[in-house]
RNA sequence: CGGGGUGUAGCGCAGUUGGCAGCGCGCUGCGUUUGGGACGCAGAGGUCGGCGGUUCAAGUCCGCCCACCCCGACCA
């Protein structure tokens, strides 16, 4: 491609809403443009290196069985209405009616089209197990679009869908994908993690998320520094430690003026705030057939805890949770700042409450918790003793510092990129949807089903963040858009040499199946130089007087700061060799790993 | 959805007590330059985010709305 006339051009400064390198960097080097909010454009030198990702992914699932599709992204809303999804997702869907009034879905994912596909081609257990995959746009209207291509609304994924007859096909394709993921990271360059996570609007038992580490991702990771242990903050569980038992004392009410917050009531008693219990506030949306009910929550946790919503809307299966107003508060029957599962009235006219404990707390006596009276709190609360729970599980967020619940060590939290997913579904669409097959005793059985998904975007966009310096981006040669940036210094009072052997360079390259942008403007060194930085191709040639006179071209990695002067007849062939050079210490990267369940 | 911020030329920004809409970069033409973002001359480019109000007069003051960004909530 010759520069002049590339479809993109680079800025020299960043618009200023622009934040992460690889936002700034990416607009910079003309990559990307934005229409709206989370939604871009992907301009040549994007959609070339995108391309590669998307091959490299293809590669990979074909390699595991794979078969390429692809599905639509306009659904009727039947097929999300009959999986409850309709009703249980939010205004992250999009939704329209066509010109006959029908409801209709902008594609958040494609379970419910690959649960209709299979019912009504999949029969008989011959059929499996089946893998399919596609690259495909996808909407979600996410509430808060962020950082570049890191966090969009339209994007493209590859998303893979396994069926199988049984666990044990689904275990073995979830594996297949478990090491193929990695693959596709290492060949793209960037380290990856899995971690365990939440299952989500996915539904489904086990998944893991893949995370790529760095300081400006958006997730938060508990990472275990004994066992190595992994997992999103969401579902992290660790070893808490209970305080020596005590035998239960009688209940007391104290006066605590002004004690509206935790830190405030222990300091005031001299107690530590292990000895206090957290009361949070909560409305959900509980999901009863096609409609929903709201429940007002009242979540307890040991007070130097905080409470993990995930695991909270896990525990209730909501569909939405939000803290609650002062007003609802009050509605119940609670008194803000000093509310307390102790002393509510029986039943609230406004809402049906829901006591949801923290399973800490059935080893935690005398704790000291709210009066649900204003400038008073209850001494020596004791749960089962004093107040009932509805609920009793897990509800606690892990923090830095925490045992890890594996091996006792101790947690470190890093963020980090989600940048792939897999998910083992079970039957979870195939029940809603009725995808049977007729199994070698002639029984019919639902069709076990996992998903796989990789946004090429967010990965481009990680790629980018990993690889950057002061003066622009540096590709690694699977991924770069160009592998040669060949840059043409002529002067107007030269003879043409400079111009006439670089174009012919220009052809040689591409005629040795090498990818050149060519940059043959009339700028000067500078502009150039600097572009070619910016842009971030692996490998740099500079054509100019000086290199020539001795009948030489230089060579540059973007990587290194050392030039070389090659001479003419070489040169292509010295190409060749660190084009190969590259590509093996990529592949050198992909290596087996061992599948952490 | 809560908190904070920003909207003036393609990009980055200035615009004082309300009184001619500006600067740098980029862009167009001509000329000079050519190994790390060159220089001269001449130009083009604006519903000052939108609507309404106050005023002789609004980029500037007031109200409402919209868009975009950041933190949080939420999320693949």
């Amino acid at each position: 491609m010759r520069m002049s006339m590339l479809f993109s051009q680079t800025l020299r400064e960043a618009p200023t809403d622009a934040e992460m390198p690889s936002h700034k960097l990416l607009v910079r080097a003309g990559f990307i443009r934005q229409l709206a909010a989370g939604i871009y454009t992907a301009m040549p030198l994007a959609k070339r290196s995108i391309t590669k990702i998307e091959n490299i992914m293809r590669d990979e699932i074909n390699a595991i069985g794979g078969q390429e599709m692809t599905m639509p992204v306009v659904h009727p809303a039947e097929v999300w209405q009959e999986t409850e999804r309709w009703y249980q997702v939010g205004s992250e869907m999009g939704r329209f009616k066509d010109k006959n009034d029908r409801d209709m879905v902008l594609a958040m994912t494609h379970e419910e089209v690959v649960a209709d596909l299979t019912r009504k081609e999949i029969h008989s257990y011959r059929q499996l197990p089946v893998l399919i995959y596609h690259i495909q746009t996808k909407w979600r209207d996410d509430p808060r679009p962020r950082a570049g291509l890191i966090r969009v609304r339209e994007f493209t994924m590859k998303d893979s869908y396994s069926l199988d007859a049984d666990w044990e096909g689904l275990d073995k394709q979830y594996r297949a994908h478990y090491q193929a993921y990695f693959d596709i990271f290492h060949r793209c360059g960037i380290p990856v993690i899995a971690v365990k996570s939440d299952v989500g609007m996915m539904g489904g038992k086990v998944a893991h998320e893949y995370m790529y580490l760095t300081p400006h991702g958006e997730d938060t990771l508990l990472i275990c520094n004994n066992c190595g242990y992994a997992a999103n903050r969401q579902v992290a569980t660790f070893k808490k430690e209970a305080l020596p038992k005590e035998e239960a004392l009688p209940l007391e009410k104290v006066a605590t003026p002004d004690c509206k917050t935790i830190a405030e009531l222990a300091e005031f008693l001299d107690i530590p705030e292990a000895k206090t219990a957290k009361a949070v506030f909560m409305v959900a949306d509980i999901p009863v057939g096609e409609s929903s009910i709201q429940k007002f929550i009242f979540a307890i946790v040991r007070g130097d805890m905080d409470l993990n919503e995930t695991k909270l809307v896990n525990a209730l299966q909501a569909s939405d949770i939000r803290p609650a107003t002062e007003e609802e508060i009050v509605a119940i029957g609670a008194v803000p700042g000093y509310a307390s599962p102790i002393g509510l009235p029986e039943k609230s006219a406004y809402l049906p409450v829901v006591t949801v404990v923290d399973d800490l707390l059935t080893e935690s006596q005398n704790l000291v918790a709210g009066a649900n009276d204003a400038s008073y709190h209850m001494l020596n609360t004791n749960l089962g003793r004093d107040y009932q729970a509805d609920i009793i599980t897990d509800l606690t967020a892990a923090r830095a510092g925490d045992a890890c619940s594996e091996c006792g060590g101790s947690f470190r939290e890093v963020r980090g990129v989600e940048v792939g997913n897999i998910f083992k579904l079970g039957t979870r669409y195939s029940d809603s949807m009725g995808c049977t097959f007729q199994d070698k005793d002639g029984k019919e059985k639902p069709v076990i089903m996992g998903s796989y998904g990789i946004g090429s975007g967010r990965l481009l966009a990680s790629v980018a963040e990993e690889y950057n310096d002061e003066y622009g981006l540096i590709w690694p040669i699977t991924v770069a858009p160009y592998q040669v940036h060949l840059v043409m210094l002529s002067a107007k009072k030269g003879d043409g040499t400079v111009e006439e052997t670089a174009a012919q360079l220009y052809q040689d390259l591409q005629a040795g199946s090498v990818e050149v942008l060519f940059d043959d403007r009339q700028e000067s060194p500078g502009v150039k130089f600097n572009d070619a930085d910016l842009i971030g191709l692996p490998i740099r040639l500079t054509v100019g007087a000086r290199g020539l006179e001795g009948g030489n071209i230089e060579f540059k990695r973007r990587d290194q700061k050392e030039k070389r002067l090659i001479s003419q007849d070489e040169i292509i062939e010295a190409v060749k060799a660190e084009i190969a050079t590259l590509e093996a210490e990529i592949k050198a990267e992909v290596v087996a790993v061992t599948f952490d369940e």
